[in-house]
DNA sequence: GTATACAATGAATACGTATACACAGCTATT
DNA sequence: AATAGCTGTGTATACGTATTCATTGTATAC
């Protein structure tokens, strides 16, 4: 065991300097064949791999990209945080992951500044953190995954958030829906706002508006969703269609009217938006509107990638269309889409 | 912006050497402690922050664990990785993640000998990969977590899945249950096999067997449990109660029971093992075997940092208990546990 | 046959920090 | 009063690699 090799012993190994060693990793042309060859063949028997911080530090760039992320739990976040893994391995890149939730603002601020990244990905910006801003002013590249911050100079990749949602309220206008219930989160960023926001221009633009008997305010977790069913369909005369902002919350208002005995879509529709996974589940069948999650992630990235090659480049904010998934929990003839 | 400001820049400014200055901010006690609150004072004004590269490479400690894991969409990895992520982080540790299903084995090798990390944490040791003897051998500390290996000599803290597993078995028996369907996983690793083999032994211990025609072997998807509900349940004599060895697979199987028209618990019983966030959904209620999470997370890399300041301590293998947790998929009488 | 280009290599250096070593000034011990 | 120890600081070096610069040898052009 002893330290692992360098490329020095190496080099005394092949009967070459250093320099050379490192010529042959760096695939430098400027190496005579015959020596490359040895030398490769030396390095393969000691099973050597170059000190990544050594290289990191001549070279400043890490191969390594951090991601912001929280509630790796919910099942949107973990398909995201899932896709980003996969895009940045196929790249012969790492991900440092931070969980913000679990850190203190103080010692975020410092990984920012540590160079430990050659980009950042940001998959949670909201108004009432500065994290965003901080991992601008760094100077080390930053990208905004799914959530964007308006008027931020930093480039960003967001689904339609705004359009999805009208699509949303539209389609439950036309199937003729006049008693909309909203689970509605506080508008903490972009996301939040258009989910809302978009989602009352659809169903406004066919004529429907929302009472405020028919809104509340919940938080992020299944069980809010829940409370949030139980109060809006145990009213004298109950909403017969509820939205709602994540799938997350869609599940626990599912959950909530089966509590309560109200039947889906029977007696309530349901949408929820991101359509993960679970939505296709039969214990949910949720109709909910898509992020094009694959693509965000593709695109973010190539972006991050771009700018770290180009750091002066202008800023880029692409809105990726978030298309609509009927099932089962909205449609109540038996040809419903699976 | 233009490059980050270093020690000696800051010695400069405060009119100190770069060891004077790195003194400081190692806690050195022998410098004079005006010149520290000097030092200091001109640290905060620059608000510097060491390279985390350079002092990595002196010190040899990157204050990073590596992360191997796989499909983070799973809910129960889901959890495990975010209670990873806590620990590490209120220790002031960084954390790479690696999703070695997108990566391919070689370069999974190559990272292991890169010294980027104090030590590795395996959350998904099998038979059919060697990872796990590599990272032993790359000689970086390493802590198996929630999935162990016979036999290899590496610190681990997993849950005792035969206990778990037994108690699942016996808890139907006792229950008056003679008809029970598995849904088993193939054997790639200890985990499977004792959460097949507890069970059952807990059977047989209350004379109870397995009928062959009541045993699947699936693959580890919801869709793949749903799939094994299908074909368990349309037989002439269908099982009472099915166990299987995942909470995502014992959902899959809700789910195809409820497609069949099958009740649960009225018909059909179902136990899952993880005890995962979901299983207390109302749409689940499932009884599960729970998984000690935050014990295992929290003892492994307890472990890991032991081994990390003296590599050459014994091997620890810690086995934590799994309480059986006792839901509606399994309780006929109103007074269920939630 | 000399001058010139170029290929191949080694020696030396730099990345930014931590730390061993040297040294000056001081206090305390004899 | 001379020695020993201790404090605070600076100088120099090392971590392992990539890269610049210098050097040698060889091939090409006149």
């Amino acid at each position: 065991m002893g330290r692992p090799p360098t490329s020095r012993d190496l080099a005394r190994l092949a009967g070459v300097s250093q320099a050379t060693v490192s010529r042959v990793l760096t695939n430098n042309p400027r190496v005579n064949p015959e020596t490359r060859a040895r030398v490769l063949q030396v390095l393969k028997e000691a099973n050597y791999t170059p000190n990544a911080l050594a290289r990191a530090m001549k070279t400043g760039r890490t191969d390594t990209i951090g991601v912001f992320m929280t509630r790796v739990t919910s099942p949107f976040h973990a398909e995201l945080l899932d896709e980003i893994g996969r895009v940045l391995s196929s790249l012969g890149l790492h991900m440092i992951l931070w969980n913000i939730e679990h850190d203190p603002e103080e010692s975020v601020s410092r990984v920012l500044q540590q160079r430990l990244v050659d980009g950042f990905l940001l998959t949670s910006a909201t108004y009432d953190s500065s994290l965003h801003t901080m991992a601008v002013e760094s100077g080390t590249p930053t990208v905004l995954l799914h959530r964007g911050i308006d008027g931020l100079d930093c480039d960003q990749v967001v689904g339609d958030n705004w359009q999805g949602a009208y699509d949303a309220g539209r389609y439950l206008a036309e199937a003729g829906h006049t008693e909309i219930g909203l689970a509605r989160l506080e508008h903490t960023g972009n996301t939040s706002r258009d989910r809302e926001l978009g989602f009352r221009a659809g169903l406004a633009d066919a004529g429907v508006k929302i009472k405020a008997r028919n809104t509340v305010t919940v938080g992020v977790p299944h069980a809010d969703g829940h409370a949030a069913a139980q109060k809006l369909l145990s009213q004298k005369k109950p909403p017969t269609a509820i939205y709602t902002m994540t799938d997350l919350l869609a599940f626990g208002i599912l959950d909530g009217a089966r509590a309560l005995g109200v039947r889906v879509p029977d007696d309530v529709w349901v949408i929820g938006y991101d359509n993960t996974d679970l939505a296709a589940w039969e214990s949910f069948d949720l109709t909910s509107v898509a992020q094009p999650i694959h693509a965000i992630v593709e695109k973010g990235i190539d972006l991050l990638r771009l700018r770290i090659a180009e750091p002066d480049r202008p800023t880029e904010i692409i809105t990726l269309p978030c298309p609509l998934v009927v099932r089962g929990s909205t449609a109540n003839t038996p040809s419903r889409t699976k």
